[in-house]
This record gives structure tokens, C-alpha cells and sequence, in this order.
DNA sequence: ATAAAAATCCAACGAAAGTGTGATTGTAAT
DNA sequence: ATTACAATCACACTTTCGTTGGATTTTTAT
């Protein structure tokens, strides 16, 4: 069995000290370099063209995520083992939009690591418990929108439709009401969200 | 430590006496009952109040999704653990998007699925592997509809700050170009994607 | 029973958004 | 060199949206 060719970058040079001598005794890996930045990884990746990285979030400089957002489209076969020390929703979702191919904790043990880069290898896509926990809430149905702004059952009904692009007479014709019915609830809406335009108000309720 | 209570639907009657079995040697989980379709589940599921409820897919009749996406809502805290045969891509998603907070296959061991299970009680999304891959690549790179309506780099640029809420004027402003411009550029942004409103762009760009 | 909230409707106004047509300039492509 | 297109601006016009300030009738809650 081959083993798998890795490159890591970590500026914490006690760190990454402590993993690439870890993961050098192991046989399924094959560590190719190491870097403390993202800028010399890059200058190097083209040529080691490992098979995986292993990297850091919080580079010095450019960010690991940045560092794989401008890499990933030049060489899409390459792929990505985020390694962090947070667990900031916010990275998470832009490094797997960016896309990393697993995403764990430094609070892993070697072994675990070992087995994120062979399940990775292997196609998987290796995460923390914390992590897969937040990626599949993230697919759950919205059900919590409302409540918060304390809509009414029309005014949410109507917000749907808001949302769906319809015109205000569309809305009223839908709903059995007058334009100005349909005008009254949308401005109760804008008051409650304290917004002043559709878009402003479906970006309040949904996305983030 | 308390056992995490648990049912079980499974319609292969060999497969449901075998897996509660083993469940039940298991200290950390206490097995309720067990149910070989989905409607009997849903007559006793009120009282019996499982944690956890283990949900194979292919029941007879009621399937364990549409199962599932009627309980949710009903008992939000209650968790789902899919458990399938096959790795079908729709029903993954479809299951996830019904609240489901894991997913693993049949072909895991008993010690995987006590251990699924512990995971799962923990606030973890266990997942098989492969599964864990699809989910992942699911986000990857939705940067790809923009080719599809070819929209110019000044055009997405428009995109995104109607789809931030800025008004026409304040684009202008932030673009240092004239109103009328902005009109032009929306204009053929809304050709381009055969839509005739900012919020019908919005959707037709974003979101499915 | 009574007050509060929700849902309905009216009118009129200004501010945006959207449509249609056309023109100019620079830049890329062939 | 010519074509094609992107980006810019203009004007006229229609439609929709959002605001303001009401009024009436149900529902719901206390």
C-alpha cells in the first residue's frame, strides 16, 4: 500500500513540530514539507503536489481558507484537511464552500488525525462530532423564522408570498383581499422588522 | 449514567430482533420497543417519548422520512437516526432537510451503532463516512450559476448589491456611476435571467 | 364585558423600480 | 479593420412600492 503524500501548514512551530513527527512514524503517510505560512506553501505546491493538506484557519498573514479558496480551483484533485482550533460557524461553512474535504479539531488526538487523512484518502470526508453536528443542523428546515418578530399569521403568510416575488395585486388577488389590505400588512411587516424595502426584509428573516 | 431510551423501526423482522438485541445488551441504551412499520410507531411514539428514535427507510407503507418529517415538528427534541441500506443522494438530503440528525448504513457494526447512538445523545451528527462525503461536497462550489446566465463582472457586481438591498441611487453612488446606468445594467440582468423584479433575480440566482 | 390586537379597507402622494429605445466610448476578438 | 460587446448615460413613460393617516369589523385575551 502506498503511502499517502501530505504537505502542513501551521504557523505554531511547536505544533507543527509535534504532528510532522507524529505523522512521519506513521507508515500510511508520507510527509512531503512542512510550511509556517501560506505564502511558501504556495510558491512549493505545484511542485510537491501532495496528495492532501493538512491546514491551519489562522495563518499569519493569508488565511488557510483564503490560501485554499485561491488554490482549490487550480487544482481541484487536491484536497483539503482544515485544522482548527475554533469552531467558528462562520469558517466552517466558508472553508467547505471553499472546498475543504474535512474539517478537525486541534484537540484530536494523533490517531485520530492519522485516521482523518486515510478516511479522507479514501473519499470520505472526515469531521469532528461538533462539526458534523453543526453542517447537518445547517440542512434542517428553518422552522424558527418567525417568532422573533412576532408576525401574525397573516403577516407571515404574506411574507411568504414577499418572498416568492409576487406583486402586491398578486398578493391580495392570492389572498381574497384588497391592495390596500395587502399594503397594510406589508408596512406592519417593514415596522415590526424595522426595515424598509422586500429585500431588506427576506434578508432580516432568512440568510444568517 | 443514564441509558439513552430508544425505539426502533425496522420492518425486516430478522434485522429488528437481531440490532434491539444487541442494543440491549449495551448498558448505555435502553431499548423501548420496537416497531416493524411506521403507523403503530406514530400511535405510541406520544407516550413512550424515545430520545432517540433508530429509522430505517424503506418501510412498507408510510416511509421513515415522511414518518419523520411529520413527527419533527410535533416533538422537535426527539432525534432521527437514519438507518439504509442504500446511499441514495435524494433521500439523504431529503431525510436531512426533514430533521434527521444522523445517518448511518446497515452495514455498520453493532459497536458503530452504540457508538452512533452515545455520538448522537452527545449533540454529534453520527455519519457513515460516505455519507458524511456528500454532505460535505453538497457545499462545495455554488459558484457555478453565474455561468450559466453569463451575467457581465459589472453586472454580478449590480447583482450583489441588489441582492444586499441597496437602492438604485445608492449604487449609483457606491459605483460613481450615473442612475441611469444602474437602471441599464439591472435591465439586462433581468433579460439575462428572464425575471422581472429584484426579488424573482434574488431567487432565481440564490436559494435552488 | 371590555380592552387589545388582528384583519380588513380607503385615499392620496412621492419615491422607487421597471420598460423601451437610443447613443457614445472603449476594448476584445476575429 | 470590422464586428461584437461591455459600460456608460439619457429621456420618457408606466407600474409598483412604501408612507401617512385614517376607519371598521372581527377575534382574542383578561
Amino acid at each position: 500500500m502506498k503511502a499517502i503524500s501530505i504537505t502542513i501548514v501551521e504557523d505554531d512551530k511547536e505544533l507543527l513540530k509535534g504532528i510532522s513527527n507524529t505523522l512521519r512514524m506513521s507508515d500510511e503517510v508520507n510527509v512531503l514539507a512542512t510550511y509556517t505560512n501560506a505564502e511558501d506553501y504556495m510558491r512549493e505546491v505545484e511542485k510537491l503536489k501532495p496528495e492532501i493538506t493538512l491546514m491551519d484557519i489562522g495563518l499569519p498573514k493569508l488565511s488557510g481558507i483564503d490560501c485554499m479558496k485561491q488554490l482549490k480551483p487550480l487544482f481541484p484533485k487536491m484536497e483539503f484537511l482544515m485544522w482548527t482550533t475554533f469552531e467558528d460557524d462562520e469558517k466552517i461553512f466558508d472553508a467547505l464552500k471553499a472546498g475543504a474535504s474535512g474539517y478537525i479539531l486541534k484537540t484530536a488526538t494523533a490517531q485520530q488525525l492519522v485516521q482523518a487523512i486515510c478516511d479522507l484518502n479514501k473519499g470520505g470526508s472526515p469531521m469532528s462530532s461538533s462539526i458534523a453536528s453543526k453542517v447537518i443542523r445547517s440542512f434542517h428546515a428553518p422552522e424558527i423564522k418567525q417568532s422573533h418578530y412576532n408576525l401574525t399569521k397573516r403577516e407571515n403568510e404574506i411574507l411568504e408570498l414577499l418572498a416568492k416575488g409576487y406583486r402586491y395585486k398578486e398578493i391580495a388577488a392570492k389572498l381574497f383581499v384588497s391592495l390596500e389590505t395587502v399594503r397594510s400588512h406589508v408596512h406592519h411587516i417593514y415596522e415590526k422588522l424595522q426595515v424598509s424595502s422586500r429585500t431588506d426584509a427576506l434578508n432580516k428573516i432568512y440568510r444568517k
